[in-house]
This record gives structure tokens, C-alpha cells and sequence, in this order.
DNA sequence: TGTACATCAGTGAACGCGCGTTCACTGATGTAC
DNA sequence: TGTACATCAGTGAACGCGCGTTCACTGATGTAC
């Protein structure tokens, strides 16, 4: 989990500072623990304190209270899978595009099949009663989607991005919205380049959302490995990402 | 709500079942709006009994335990997602089927913008310790995946459904799945049809999801219902559903 | 190096709350003769 | 039509539970002179 401090204090930890921080750190892994086993809904201050061997009310000493541990789940979570997104694209040539395209899909997908819980909290259903704090999460929380577009509008600048054809025209207020979103990201794809990736990215999560929640009725794909896979094909598809070039082979998850 | 009773009493219901359905007609009733404020894990029998005017061992006459009224509640929204989507689906002739898809994905949509909580009860993480009986809940869960699959059949039988090409072959473990699913269904399109035709699926879902529980960020779109449409008129592309051919227009929602 | 003080971690009791579920009970509504 | 009995709806008290959060406190760890 790197997560780069904002470094205002150069001086090294004292101990003090040490074991506080990693008194945090245990709260945060005790607090994922109780939230895969009992949901983010059922997430208890006090249960986390009982995990940790200490009082109740000695957890407010490292957080605020129950919003505060949440949110930082929500960022360590929204952290752990940004970075496993990053590492699985990277691993590919920059050049392979459909190549870091599947690996992206297939890294989301095992990460939420790993932490369904955890999933369930960035993609599920809101919490009731709990909102995130937009200048704490937009970041952690936009990392995924931030590699794919960069991911496409490279592909869209080597010439490898071609509109499929198909589909409608873009209306113009949705015209006015990809432009913002467009200038925002620093990208160059063009309007219907930009809405079917948006397409993707949401028929991306709503796939491994029917899976991790169990919406395939039991039983009724055997073998979910080649269904994403093949998903992933028909999303590469659809996003306009040429076919394999020899560039690499695509990893099938 | 036309639920095919099994008709096992011949005799017309007396006073006392007439009060009786309708008492737990009530608690579904505000267990629903206990839904839609709380969340699903946080549904409970003393509130329901509360907003009844009842003492909270009353509602026991009427409902096993919270486990069932949280069935009842998931076999009620099932059911009233299923009857919009099919009296969507059914307004349009029945040769029209890009009309007709795009009539029933602009129904989920507008049901989940309409009842969020309900939405999020069917189709997000999963109620932590509650687990729905199959037997009850399969039957309305499957409505929607019905009415989509039969549409996309008939268009397939009426030659308005051709394969796109691109994406990849079908490998043999899916092909297994895929023929199970072809015959329990008594479906006659290909392989490669019918799993676009899952992927358009969950896309759909995928999409209703992100606007309805707020992945987009605030203010990312502000045109919607556009980038909706965008959306449907690229799945049903992506099912290889044939263009408007004049029998009718696609009703933007 | 030693002492006085400040900081911090953790304790234990308490507040008021809501929950699911059981149980013996009171009355009212229906049914059988 | 009238009476005796069975069924059912709803009551009220109780069980044991867990929760978030506050507060005055004890000791240990650090810091300043």
C-alpha cells in the first residue's frame, strides 16, 4: 500500500509515532476482517476493539468513530485495488494494448472474487446511513478508471483504436459531458470513443458484480473463468481495441 | 401484482383471511419504505411493527421472522420489477425488437432510479447472514433474463439477429454451460449469440448499477438519460440486434 | 544525569438505545351442534 | 336462534444481546530544564 504522505514532517518517526501507526494499521486490518465476515452494514467499533485485546473506548484514540473507520476502509480498499489493477497492467508491453485491456479486467475480477466483501463495499450497494467524503475517496476511487482511459487513449494516439460504427450518434448534452471529461483527463479519443468506454468500464463491473454477488443463479455457469474471458473479448470489442497483433498473448485469467 | 395464485381453496375467503391478507400486505408495505430509509440490513420487524400500530410480538402472527419478511420483500420487488419490464416490453409490437429491447432496458432503469433501496436489495452486496430460499425467489430473479432472452430468440428466429463477428470463439467448457442454459430456456440461438446476449445482460445491469448507486462521480454526467440511451443503442449492437428497420421508433427514455 | 512536568495509551463504568424472539395472557371473532 | 367451544389477533413483560459514545481516571512514556 504505497501511499504517498504528504511529508510535512521530515523528522523520523519517534517510537511513539511507530506504534501508533501501526496500531492504525492493525484497526484497519481487523476492521477488513469483520467487514468480510459480517458486511460493512455490521461494522462495530467494538468489535474491533475486542480483535485488538483492548477496550472499547480505546479505539477512539486512533479513530474519530464509526464514519472514520469506514472511510478508511473505503481508501485502503479503493488503494489495494488500484495498485493489483496497476501491477497486472504494467506487467504487459505499453504497445500491447488489448494485452493490458484483458489484464486490467482480469485483475479487478480476481481481486473482487478475493474480497467480496471488500467489493461489496466500493461497488455494492451504498451503506446506509454513511456517506464518503468525496475529498478523501475521489482519488483512491477513480484510479481504475483512470488506467483504463489512459489505457484506450493511448491506443486511440498509436492509431489503434478504431470506432466499431454501429450504436447512435452523441447527442450534444452528452457531447458537453464527454468534453469535460475529456479536457479533465487530458484525453484525445473522440465522443463515441469515449461513451463506449465508459460502456466498458460499467459492463466491466456489472459483470464481476453478477458473479461476486451471485446473480448467475447456482450452478448455471460452470466454468466463470471462460464466460469473463469471453466477456472480456466482446468488451475489447466493443471498445474499439484492434485484435491481437503479435503483440502478446492475451492472458487468459 | 397478478401472482398466479395455486388455487388450492375453491371457497371465496372469508372476512377474517380478507384482514389477514391484507395485515400482511401492510407489513410488506412499510417494509418496503423501512427499505428504502434504513437499508436492507437494517430492516426490522420492531420498526414494522411500530409504523403498524402493532406491539412488536403482533407481526410474529403474520411473518416467521425477519428472515422471512426480508424474502417476502424480495420476492414482492421481483415481481414488480418483472410486471414494469414486461408491460414495457409488451407496448411495442412484437416485430419490433430493437424497440422492445431498448424498452426494457429504459424499464429496469427507470424502476431502479424510482426505488433505489429495492434495487439495491436485488441487485447489490448481498444482505450479510441472509440467504434466499431458491425455491421461492428463482421464479420472479429470472423475469427480466426471461423476457430479455426470449426477445432476443424471437429476433434470432425472425432472422433480425446476426452474429458481429469480432470478439472470440467459444470454448468448449462454455459451450457446456451455454447448451444447458439454450435448452432450459428452449432458446434456439448460437452460442456466440447467447453469450452476447449474457454480457448485454449484466452490462444493462452494470450500468443501471453505476448511475443508481452512485459510482459516477458527482456531477460526472449531467446528461444521464442520454448517456443511457448511448448505452442501450450500443448493447443492443453489441447483442447484434439488426438497426431500427421501420417498425417503429426506439423511445428514448 | 536528574528531576518536574506534559503527553499520551488504555481502563472501567456508565448513558441510552434498539434489536429478535418467547411466553402466558386477554378478548374478540368465528363455528358446530 | 342460542349456547359451548375453538380459533385467532393482539398485549405486555421479559430474556439476553450488541451497539456508539462520553468521561473521569491511572500509569507509562516522553520532554525540558
Amino acid at each position: 500500500m504505497p501511499q504517498t504522505a504528504s511529508a510535512p514532517s521530515p523528522k523520523p518517526p519517534t517510537p511513539r509515532e511507530r506504534a501508533r501507526a501501526r496500531t492504525i494499521e492493525d484497526i484497519v486490518r481487523l476492521g477488513r476482517d469483520h467487514l468480510a465476515v459480517h458486511g460493512a452494514a455490521a461494522l462495530s467499533l467494538r468489535a474491533v476493539a475486542r480483535d485488538l485485546g483492548v477496550v472499547s473506548s480505546a479505539v477512539y484514540r486512533y479513530v474519530e468513530n464509526r464514519e472514520e473507520l469506514l472511510t478508511l476502509l473505503l481508501i485502503d480498499a479503493y488503494n489495494e485495488l488500484g495498485d493489483e489493477v496497476d501491477a497486472a497492467v504494467s506487467a504487459l508491453p505499453a504497445a500491447d494494448f488489448a494485452g493490458r485491456f484483458s489484464a486490467l479486467g482480469s485483475a479487478v475480477r480476481r481481486w473482487a472474487l478475493r474480497e467480496p466483501a471488500r467489493y461489496g463495499l466500493l461497488f455494492g450497494s451504498p451503506v446506509p446511513g454513511y456517506r464518503a467524503p468525496a475529498e478523501r475517496t475521489t482519488g483512491p476511487g477513480t484510479r481504475v478508471i483512470y488506467a483504463l482511459m489512459a489505457l484506450l487513449d493511448g491506443a486511440y494516439r498509436a492509431g489503434r483504436l478504431v470506432d466499431p460504427g454501429g450504436g447512435a450518434a452523441v447527442v450534444p448534452p452528452l457531447a458537453a459531458d464527454l468534453a469535460r471529461i475529456r479536457d479533465g483527463m487530458g484525453l484525445a479519443v473522440s465522443d463515441r470513443l469515449l461513451a463506449r468506454g465508459a460502456l466498458v468500464w460499467t459492463s466491466l463491473f456489472g459483470a464481476v458484480s453478477f458473479e461476486v454477488f451471485g446473480q448467475y443463479g447456482a450452478g448455471t455457469f460452470a466454468a466463470p473463468d471462460e464466460l469473463f474471458s469471453h466477456h472480456l473479448a466482446a468488451l475489447a470489442d466493443l471498445a474499439g481495441l484492434c485484435a491481437a497483433d503479435g503483440a502478446g498473448e492475451r492472458p487468459a485469467y
